[in-house]
DNA sequence: AGATTTAAGTTGCGAATCGATACTTATAAT
DNA sequence: ATTATAAGTATCGATTCGCAACTTAAATCT
């Protein structure tokens, strides 16, 4: 009778009672999708589990080698991953003790957000692209960075980038109004988010 | 002395010592640059408190009220962001009570993957953009959203993408050889990494 | 100058989470 | 019928979190 355990908690009480009896997350989600990606993905081992499923992982226990995660906190992070929609777990037909975890559509959509963070590492870390690369499966030329990209296509680099109210979106062409840039090295936005 | 505290661990001993003496990293940051980066931005307050400093925050206090991470986490992550070349602390010369935490180009460099994980939570989870948008400043026109480019600028989905040696890529125009795909919707890579 | 405030931490401690290992349950193979 | 496999659950010590109080150094106020 849910002992001390690593079930996922019931109610995941990272949810402040405001006194109005409204109920808001910690983070706060208001209106920016960081923290809200940040709840589903949480800590780094959501992100070693995604790998593994991108990479084809479909197995608790080969999930279990694949990331060297502990049983008991993977059995956790896959029944978190499936809560929010990025896994789906289904038992197999043929072989009704094995369970399928599989990717959904909103878990590859994970996979721009995985590659930027592995060049990041690459780049900083290793100072090399690791070796199986990435390429456009037509030509079997290697993908770009992940970067910024203008309506247009252009690369953008932060100099070129600044935060805008939606209120006054430029119509194509139109030099950009809005508020004089700041401090910041080239930019500086109100808000990420 | 070095008593039970939220100061970084002098050995961060994540480390195994493999029977031949040489230090390997926890997660298998063997050739791969996502355990890396995962590694330097750790857990959730890592990416909030990065998001901050994309927003210009500089100053312990603003980091502390704009994330709500409590004071003793909130000095270790800083510590271990500095350690790992993303932010830069610096001490103000006009008031030196005051310490400047600044993104380095390391640090600045982690905005695609930022805005990547910020664009997937706008999709599934508020369905909608967050307010601020991030615009090119010439036109004012709102950037693309993050995505994987091939070579020549068009945007891939999974359907396009594969994973191969670097030894076989292809010189522009030849067909993709290769092993064929298999089992996931559309592609089956090896590795993520 | 002396008292107060501000900025950036540090310390202590209870509560929650992690992680290694052992155990359980259900199904399949021999 | 026994053994093996897959996917968990349970236990428990070690670690980390998070709140709140305290410290230290430099600036500001009276």
């Amino acid at each position: 009778m849910q002992p001390i355990s690593d079930k996922i908690s019931q109610v995941p009480d990272n949810a402040l009672h405001s006194p109005m009896g409204k109920v808001r997350e910690q983070l706060d989600d208001q209106d920016c999708g960081l923290p809200l990606a940040l709840e589903a993905m949480g800590d780094r081992w959501c992100f070693m589990i995604l790998r593994a499923a991108l990479n084809g992982v479909q197995h608790f226990e080969d999930f279990l080698s694949a990331t060297g995660i502990a049983r008991n906190i993977l059995s956790n992070r896959l029944l978190r991953l499936v809560e929010s929609g990025i896994l789906q777990r289904q038992q197999m037909e043929d072989d009704r003790r094995k369970v399928l975890y599989r990717l959904t559509d909103k878990g590859m959509d994970l996979l721009p957000a995985m590659l930027a963070l592995r060049q990041w590492g690459e780049k900083y870390g290793l100072g090399v692209p690791s070796n199986p690369v990435l390429v456009d499966k037509r030509d079997c030329l290697p993908i770009q960075p992940i970067a910024v990209h203008a309506h247009d296509g252009r690369v953008l680099a932060k100099e070129d980038l600044q935060w805008l109210d939606k209120a006054n979106l430029g119509k194509a062409g139109e030099p950009c109004s809005g508020p004089a840039e700041a401090d910041l090295p080239g930019w500086r936005g109100d808000m990420l988010c």
